[in-house]
DNA sequence: GCAAAAGTGTTCTGTCTACACCCATGT
DNA sequence: ACATGGGTGTAGACAGAACACTTTTGC
């Protein structure tokens, strides 16, 4: 058995979020092995020399899900001492954004979406570092349409507004966000509507695709939706 | 000689940001060792084990000044893997706002304020984690008045608009800029004026004194100064 | 009395809020 | 024909922007 040396390490962790079914969904991994064993946790790994933090990020992003072109953040960096129970562990944590349909997990009973307001008993610290990529969300969310990058590719306006309240946790005026909504920069206007449901159809609107990069972070404009 | 190892180090890096002289300055170290020997950076230092990353920043804040009571506010961590030439470290970076009336800095030719739009030859990153540093110092303003960090702490209205000024890099309109002023939450009145110089005094304000604590970033209100 | 900075209000404009009814569809 | 969600406009409140002159002091 190797003696639990103290030294520092420095993993990153990433906050999958996306929106489904009408609710705020995180993507979660159960631990299979102490610490923390049975719990679950958000996906992470330890920053390879080669990389930078976002590229490791990424790499996390990536061996969870498929996904390609999305929002990713570093949000904020952990290190109390005692938030890992058995070694100094710093974590970069980030958070995502992403499309429910765009992406595939892979099918396990160890990774899963888990709705916000409904968490699962988390280990570490991962319960805080969910709160706060929710909060940093809704932060964004007021500065930018980041929302659409967790509605599907087509989506109606009132699906929209459901994005956006469920981030700002409010009721919004409906009238008063589709007014706002419609001169958003980057919204298209689709010649096609939902069919299905016995109900009035609505149109479909899209986003023009906005090459996201990791570095967004730094170059969001401070403009609210127009 | 060591043979050099490439394993990840983690350290701490404290932008201390002041306003002197009607220009932003910057504390910086000269190095007198390699790497970079001979160019200036910020103070930065190892993390502890026994310590979190808010107090391994006030640490290093507290080994260059004599400072208390602070705005101090994790910013980003910065891991190229280039950013060091010959190891592996990843660096959490603060800032901090202070009062150079406050405080004393070691006198020294390896310690100095430099303006920052006249920096000398920074080592690593440096240059683009201060210039990030402003920039978060300007969202933050923004949303709260800490700009009274940076000031006296008995000011007047005039001083206090030129510290928005030198931070939002733009001239503000005298009278709107009072108006919003004068009824910023916590600004207080005093009956002091300003003598000296060959011109009509100014009335003096103060800021109540607020207990700062370095979680500040993630309970900071979204509010417009009212 | 003059130079230099302090101090002071009003109007306009654009944005946010509140609010209620008709429309298109499936059953 | 009715239930369901889709879609639309207006008026009032409020905040930000533009803008020029008088006051107080030291010299």
């Amino acid at each position: 058995m190797f003696s639990v040396t103290k030294t520092h390490e420095i993993t990153v962790d990433v906050v999958i979020l996306t929106i489904k079914n009408n609710n705020i969904q995180v993507l979660l991994v159960k631990r299979t092995t102490e610490p923390f064993k049975g719990k679950w946790a958000i996906p992470g790994g330890y920053i390879r020399l080669s990389e930078n933090l976002d590229e490791a990020a990424l790499r996390v992003l990536k061996e969870k899900t498929d996904v390609d072109n999305i929002y990713l953040e570093q949000l904020y960096t952990f290190g109390d001492p005692l938030r890992h129970p058995n070694a100094r562990v710093i974590t970069c944590a980030y958070f995502a954004l992403v499309r429910s349909e765009d992406i595939t997990i892979a099918s396990s009973p160890e990774l899963a979406w888990h709705k916000i307001e409904d968490l699962p008993p988390l280990g570490y610290d991962h319960k805080e570092i969910i709160q706060y990529s929710i909060k940093r969300t809704r932060e964004r969310l007021e500065l930018c349409p980041v929302a659409y990058q967790l509605l599907p590719e087509k989506f109606t306006l009132t699906e929209m507004q459901k994005a956006y309240e469920l981030i700002m946790d409010k009721k919004l005026d409906k009238r008063n966000f589709r007014k706002k909504a419609l001169c958003t920069d980057g919204l298209i206007e689709l010649d096609e509507y939902t069919k299905s449901s016995s109900k009035r159809p609505a149109r479909l609107y899209t986003f023009e695709n906005i090459e996201l990069n990791s570095k967004r972070a730094h170059f969001i404009k401070k403009e609210k939706i127009k």
